[in-house]
DNA sequence: TAGCTCGTTGGACAA
DNA sequence: TTTGTCCAACGAGCT
């Protein structure tokens, strides 16, 4: 048993259960140190954005007393070099090593990978461990030894690793140990909005968390596991998890969320592997396909996977950018999923997909503003997911959706949101347009909905402006051939 | 190797 | 009102 302490390393692991670096240190009997450090730095542009850091605050809050109770106290820095703080923290308490669980960010890595180097000739151990996937990103494999770059291939390579590890149970007690100088208050970090606080209405949807996280996840397994397979799609209903922030902050880990349903459906007697269920154990294999696309691509947030993609002829005015962020498109379903965003932090997944559609296609904005606004915005801002998600419906990534796939608004409103509910949920002056053109207000007799905006851009007319710019990227290759013969 | 099938989430139009 | 077919072409993945 050693007496130098652990300095535990917390990033986007904010639990105490199935933490692999923590029970580590734990169970090592050393002293422990968990330390989290705020690096704007470092991340670059991908710092966590305005909605993002809402959760964090009481996502840290959480795990701060949870640590308390078994106890250690989580020392909070503040810092322009993450590693370098780690570092000189390690020196300071003469750490006998270091522990974390991995990030999977490109500069995430290249910051662990030197770190690790610099530790080392310090005379420090590292030990580095996986918490925030099932597998690892390389260790999912086509037959040939490739990274699938297809949804398919890739659910069936990880199918055939079998399940993943079991998740660890948290440790009941940490002896904790403390830093030479004293820690910042979490207060003093301002990661709350105040004037405004725009974040007021965060408080009524969400509760950051574990404990909150795992009553989340018992609470979709009891009431709504069953529905999810068809439910999911309609934005109004209560079919979906809502686990995405609680994952992206590591309040809950893939491995639990995987052996907790499987558990759950064994007990009822069903088949995990068929229907609800198994639709739901791939949306979790869908996140793990987006952290494979970003490690294999590490550019994925910045550039598209298909390079001629790059000469499509996107529109650079602000104005329809502008209209799409505040929700003033006159497109209503569209507006009512930007209005939820802004006011909770979150869009249903379905109404995800109409909007970055809309903004994509018939604004012909470049993906990379959706990105980034959705980064900015989004509670579950994640890199990988939100990365690979917009190139998936630009059409820009691997494994893209045909061309002339463009959502029409009007009807996957009236398809899924049939009575309207979610739709004047989030645009009420809409509540007196009659549901048979609730969708398409433009056509409802005597305006019923005057302050509404008429819509940006005509939807027939927009649908066909991008078929055509979307076909002239295939025809703009053949000079380089040309050139050749 | 060469050939075959498939591609998370759709829409327009004809019958 | 519902159902079937077509909308490009290509690269991934498998055999």
């Amino acid at each position: 048993m050693s007496e130098k302490p652990i300095l535990v390393w917390f990033r986007q692991d904010l639990r105490l259960s199935d933490n692999p670096a923590l029970t580590a240190a734990v169970d090592s009997g050393a002293p422990v140190l968990p330390v989290y450090v705020l690096d704007d730095e470092t991340p670059g542009r991908w710092a966590p954005g305005g909605a993002s850091r809402w959760w964090l605050h009481h996502s840290l809050a959480a795990l701060s007393e949870r640590l308390e109770r078994r106890g250690a106290t989580l020392h909070l820095v503040r810092s322009k070099n993450a590693a370098e703080t780690i570092r000189t923290l390690a020196s300071e308490i003469g750490a006998g090593a270091v522990h974390w669980n991995r990030c999977y960010e490109p500069f995430a890595i290249a910051r662990d990978k030197n770190l690790k180097q610099a530790l080392k000739s310090d005379g420090i151990g590292t030990e580095s461990f996986n918490a925030s996937l099932l597998f690892e990103p390389w260790a999912v494999k086509t037959k040939s030894g490739t990274a699938p770059k297809v949804f398919s291939p890739y659910w069936r390579a990880l199918r055939a690793l079998g399940d993943p590890a079991e998740p660890l149970p948290a440790p009941e007690h940490i002896r904790g140990a403390m830093a030479s100088t004293e820690g910042e208050k979490l207060e003093d970090w301002n990661l709350l909005p105040t004037k405004p606080d725009w974040a007021s209405g965060f408080n009524k949807h969400w509760k950051p968390g574990e404990a909150h996280a795992q009553a989340r996840l018992d609470w979709f397994l009891e009431t709504a596991l069953e529905d999810y397979k068809d439910g999911r799609n309609f934005p109004a209903k209560p079919y979906v998890s809502r686990l995405s922030p609680h994952l992206h902050f590591g309040e809950i880990g893939p491995r639990q969320i995987w052996h907790r349903t499987i558990a759950f459906c064994h007990a009822e007697d069903r088949n995990p592997f068929a229907g609800s269920a198994e639709h739901f154990l791939k949306e979790l294999v869908w996140r793990e396909f987006s952290y494979s696309l970003l490690y294999h691509n590490p550019d994925l947030p910045e550039a598209c996977l298909r390079p001629e993609f790059e000469h499509f002829p996107w529109d650079r005015s602000d104005k329809a950018l502008n209209a799409w962020q505040r929700g003033q498109t006159g497109i209503p379903i569209v507006d009512a999923g930007m209005r939820e965003l802004w006011q909770t932090g979150y869009m249903h997944n379905r109404v995800r997909m109409i909007c970055a559609s809309f903004l994509i296609k018939h604004l012909m904005v470049d993906w990379r503003e959706g990105e980034a606004w959705f980064w900015d915005t989004l509670l579950d801002a994640d890199l990988a997911n939100n990365s690979a998600s917009w190139q998936w419906v630009a059409g820009s990534g691997a494994d893209a959706a045909p061309y002339f796939r463009i959502f029409n608004p009007v009807l996957q409103g009236e398809k899924f949101d049939p009575d309207g509910d979610y739709t004047r949920r989030w645009v009420p002056e809409l509540a007196d347009v009659p549901d048979r053109c609730l969708q398409k207000p433009w056509e409802a007799p005597g305006d019923p909905a005057p302050d509404y905006p008429d819509p940006i851009v005509d939807l027939a007319a927009g649908r066909d402006r991008a078929l055509a710019a979307y076909k002239n990227l295939g025809d703009a290759e053949p000079e380089k051939v040309a050139a050749w013969g």
